[in-house]
RNA sequence: GGGCCGGUAGAUCAGUGGUAGAUCGCCCGCUUGGCGUGCGGGAGGCCGCGGGUUCGAAUCCCGCCCGGUCCA
């Protein structure tokens, strides 16, 4: 594509004697009121301004912003405030990369008007393709900068202005600033983007491009340029650049950070460089463009050489200034990133996000500082928050989801290490290099960067790549993915019905609870009709199409689903169909639309509970609103807690019980946009032209296209059914409202109630199989040991002994002793045993004694004659020089068997076995 | 949205078609005044889910789910 000189050669080149050259170097075309060799941009020629600033005054970038903004303002273009740096209103785009995104494609397509015209913005913008480039030029690329742009929107009949006051605005504005128009060049360039192009003009001044003027004037369609309805001036200044021009210093960095470098220097060290070679090397900084086969290393010995400098004495300060840049300009990416509530994911503009802070993290761990990032972050807050109110607004969400994101990058590396780790102790020892290969599989696989695993590999004494040599190897890897964009199978029949047709009037927009209605069919085939007016709902914004009947003279159809496309809607039905001309009555399904319309509803409530209790930064990410149920994924970094959702749950059914009113507004884009903010496009982009509002007063408004209750009383009960994680940074809560939230909850009860009924009758079942089947066992269990006693009595005693023991074992184990108590400094227990047995007994006595300190125990038992009782005392008790002997012959032990030195089995006549441990206690009380 | 890697004991992982393993952790015993250590023993697995190939699948193939990661 090219365009011809006549679409850069205007009025007011030639008043102004203007003359086009063409450069020597560079072979472009440029307008200029002196003669030149070369364009003047670098790298034609080196930066002039660097030690010796053109302008006026020196300006920071606050004030240039104002200086430009006031500018434009004196010549009738009205100041616009800036959009966020994330262009919900489009989903084509993951950030806005230039002032003009904000007013695409609705306003440059006609079908909106811009909030005023013209304007003028500045406004902050995100490039990450330069992203590798910036730091080594020294400014010259920022991933993050402000574009002023004025803008004039030339509608058909009512031109603002066009080329000549474009050029005639900017001569202005820079002659304001001081600089000479003798020194500035027009160079000739072509713009295209998203379908559109136009001629324009890069403006030139020392070395430095600090506007570009667009002219968006065509519309690309099969290589041909055919005229856009409305013509745009799309002029972008380089805020950033102009302050630098305004200072002159050897970086742009020192003049757009000049208020945090204190601080930033008590964070981690900045270099001092020999200021007058560094300037000498920044002149000619412009030749440094990284590309495959020329990395930041050759880049630098090319500028350090045509500036004469002797780049190995300033190397170290250098290549450590360049990583201090690159992460003054990530940090403030990730602030506004963020304050736009951006949740950092491994997909879309949540992973620019972490990319920006894993690159960050990773120079600060270099550097020794691992912990710093929040700081950082945290300070640029405070320097952008003056003038981007919305930072300061976002501060706590901002720095919580950096500090989780650096949190969850040491988690992912050290995971990586371990595994590395392995990985190359196998080739150590199969004695094998590390590859590039391996390299950029491992940062593929894992993320863990070429510079780590290199560094890693090198303390192994392993022979490596540089990283260079894997850096294009990554590079030469990329192969561009064409994208595809599959159409649903039904669109394509839809197509062939519904082509040419009239929009059909959307009948459920003027009454959301009506349900009959007449209309025309304008179309009819294989089970598509199409409709002069309706008020079946087409599926859109997440709530599914309506279903319903359609009746005519000579018969009925049943509507399964409703689409829509291009304006026209769509009823699929089953069976037979209505003619074409034919008049149907329609009957939508109320009851399952009611439901739907309250999950709508009720999704607009949750919303605004989600971002009162899990913070700002959670946007809707989709929903679907069914007649049962509907759900709603969110952004958010961590799984929800059983409090967030009762939270959610609490604040959205408050909402319901305060009966507010639920307005639906037809308003002018600009004027939603600054009553409601950003915000409105939870739902993502909304269609071209005026904006369809939905507003719960003081809770929540949404761009929406769907079906509403009036008030948020009708949604009645809102009920969180579940809440799943459903991608990195994506929760779903499902949820009823209304009928549908009591069907499920009586549903679950149900279901509750049988399960619990089901397990009660297996208790019992298990309880009375499990007696029966022990009885079982004690019965044949029994009858051996009388066998065993009979036939073999002294394997029978050792048996008994065990089993004794084992029982014994189990009873202490489990503390199953009826009393436990303290006399004194001894520890006492006592148990009463229904099943009698002198060795059981023993055991259990014994048992219970086994303690470092002192102990008794005493087990009783009721026998046929009276009580059999085991007592037990440990030897910290002996050496007191009471003995179980003696402690029987106290309780009237009647017949006595002592055991061992530790226990005593005898017989009473006592009848109640308290009366032997109230005597027991007395007996150790009287020690 | 796409590519790549992974899912095996509580944790970290090995196991590439033929009886499921290691280390740590846990439990028990011995060692100790006790804890730790040391020694010995033990418990713990729908090998993510579903389908296919096979005499036989953790292993091969297909689909799905989940996690990680890179890229748009």
């Amino acid at each position: 594509m090219e365009f011809g000189e006549e679409h850069y050669s205007i009025g007011f080149f030639s008043r102004e004697g203007y003359r086009r050259l063409r450069c020597r170097s560079c072979g472009k075309y440029f307008w200029s009121l002196t003669e030149r060799e070369t364009c003047g941009e670098a790298p034609c020629e080196p930066y002039t301004f660097i030690g010796s600033p053109p302008t006026r005054r020196p300006y920071s970038v606050p004030e240039m912003r104002e200086a430009f903004l006031s500018f434009f303002e004196s010549k009738d273009h009205r100041r616009v405030a800036p959009y966020p740096v994330v262009p919900r209103w489009r989903k084509d785009l993951y950030l806005v990369s230039a002032s003009i995104v904000d007013f695409q494609p609705h306003v440059t397509s006609g079908a909106s008007e811009p909030p005023a015209n013209p304007l003028v913005v500045s406004q902050p913008c995100i490039r990450m393709v330069d992203i590798e480039k910036v730091g080594p030029t020294l400014g010259r690329h920022l991933t993050i900068f402000e574009m002023g742009g004025a803008h004039a929107f030339n509608f058909p009949g009512r031109d603002v202005y066009w080329k000549d006051r474009t050029v005639e605005l900017c001569l202005e504005f820079m002659e304001g600033l001081g600089l000479r128009a003798e020194e500035i060049v027009f160079k000739e360039g072509i713009w295209a983007g998203g379908g559109n192009a136009g001629p324009c003009y890069e403006v030139i001044h020392s070395g430095l491009e600090v506007a570009t003027l667009v002219f968006m004037s065509y519309r690309v369609l099969n290589d041909t340029l055919e005229e856009l309805p409305v013509r745009t001036v799309d002029t972008g200044y380089g805020v950033e650049r102009y302050a630098w021009l305004s200072q002159g210093t050897p970086s742009a960095f020192q003049v757009i950070y000049s208020s945090i470098m204190d601080k930033v220097s008590s964070i981690i060290e900045i270099p001092e460089l020999n200021s007058e070679a560094f300037a000498r090397y920044a002149r000619y900084s412009a030749w440094i463009q990284p590309s495959p086969g020329f990395g930041p290393r050759e880049a630098r010995h090319q500028a350090a050489k045509l500036a004469g400098v002797n780049l190995d004495y300033i190397l170290p300060a250098l290549e450590r200034l360049e990583q201090v840049y690159k992460l003054l300009d990530h940090t403030k990416s990730i602030a506004f990133i963020l304050a736009d509530g951006v949740v950092p994911s491994n997909s879309k503009v949540g992973y620019l996000a972490r990319l920006l802070l894993r690159k960050s993290q990773r120079i600060l761990e270099i550097m020794g500082r691992g912990d710093a990032l929040p700081e950082l972050v945290s300070l640029q807050v405070e320097i952008w928050g003056r003038d981007f109110p919305r930072l300061r607004e976002m501060r706590e969400e901002i720095l919580e989801l950096a500090s989780h994101e650096v949190r969850r990058f040491k988690e992912s590396v050290s995971r990586g290490l371990s595994q590395l780790e392995r990985e190359l102790s196998e080739m150590k020892r199969s004695n094998k290099p590390l590859t590039s290969e391996s390299v950029a599989r491992i940062y593929e696989e894992r993320g863990l960067t070429p510079d780590l695993v290199i560094s890693k590999a090198r303390a192994m004494e392993l022979e490596t790549p540089s990283i260079e040599e894997v850096e294009e190897l990554m590079i030469s890897r990329h192969i561009e993915a064409s994208r595809e964009r599959g159409e649903e199978n039904w669109v394509a029949g839809a197509l062939q019905v519904a082509g040419g047709l009239p929009k059909t009037e959307k009948l459920y927009y003027e009454d959301p609870y009506a349900s009959s209605f007449e209309a025309k069919v304008l179309a009819s085939s294989n089970g598509l009709v199409v409709l002069n007016r309706t008020l079946f709902y087409p599926e859109g914004g997440g709530q599914v199409g309506d279903t319903g009947v359609l009746r005519w003279s000579r018969g009925e159809a049943r509507v399964t689903d409703t689409q829509i496309l291009d304006g026209v809607i769509i009823h699929f039905v089953g069976g037979e169909a209505p003619p074409v001309g034919e008049t149907v009555q329609g009957q939508v399904d109320i009851e399952r639309r009611l439901n739907i319309m309250r999950h709508h509803t009720a999704t607009h409530i949750l919303i605004g509970s989600v971002r009162r209790a899990l913070g700002r930064h959670a946007w809707q990410m989709g929903a679907k609103k069914e007649a049962e149920a509907a759900r709603l994924d969110v952004s958010h970094h961590k799984p929800l807690t059983q409090e967030d959702v009762e939270r959610i749950e609490r604040l959205a059914n408050e909402v319901v019980a305060r009966r507010l009113p639920v307005k639906v507004m037809w308003l002018p884009r600009s004027t939603a946009e600054e009553r409601y903010g950003f915000t409105l496009y939870q739902g993502g982009e909304a269609p071209l032209g005026e904006v369809r509002v939905v507003e719960i007063p003081g809770w929540d408004a949404e761009a929406c296209g769907g079906t509403h209750c009036a008030n948020t009383a009708e949604v009645g009960l809102i009920k969180i059914l579940k809440v799943e994680r459903i991608q990195d940074g994506v929760v779903r809560l499902v949820f009823a409202a209304g009928a549908a939230a009591h069907k499920q909850i009586s549903e679950t009860i149900t279901q509750l109630q049988r399960r619990v009924e089901l397990v009660e009758r297996a208790l019992r079942q298990l309880k009375l199989g499990y007696s029966k089947l022990i009885e079982g066992y004690q019965e044949s269990v029994l009858r051996e040991f009388e066998k065993l006693e009979r036939e073999q009595p002294d394997r029978f005693k050792s048996l008994e002994t065990a089993v004794a023991g084992m029982a014994a074992k189990i009873w202490s184990f489990s503390k199953s002793y009826q009393k436990e108590e303290m006399i004194g400094n001894v520890r006492l227990i006592f148990d009463f045993r229904p099943v009698v047995d002198d060795a059981y007994f023993a055991a259990l006595a014994s048992e219970a004694v086994r303690h470092n300190a002192p102990a008794a125990s005493l087990v009783v038992g009721r026998s046929k004659t009276g009580i059999v009782a085991a007592v037990g005392l440990n030897r910290h008790l002996s050496r007191l020089g009471l003995t179980p002997k003696l402690a029987a012959e106290r309780l009237g032990a009647s017949s006595l068997r002592v055991v061992n030195e530790e226990v005593a089995v005898f017989e009473t006549s006592a009848r109640d076995p308290r009366e032997i441990y109230g005597e027991f206690r007395r007996l150790l009380e009287s020690l």
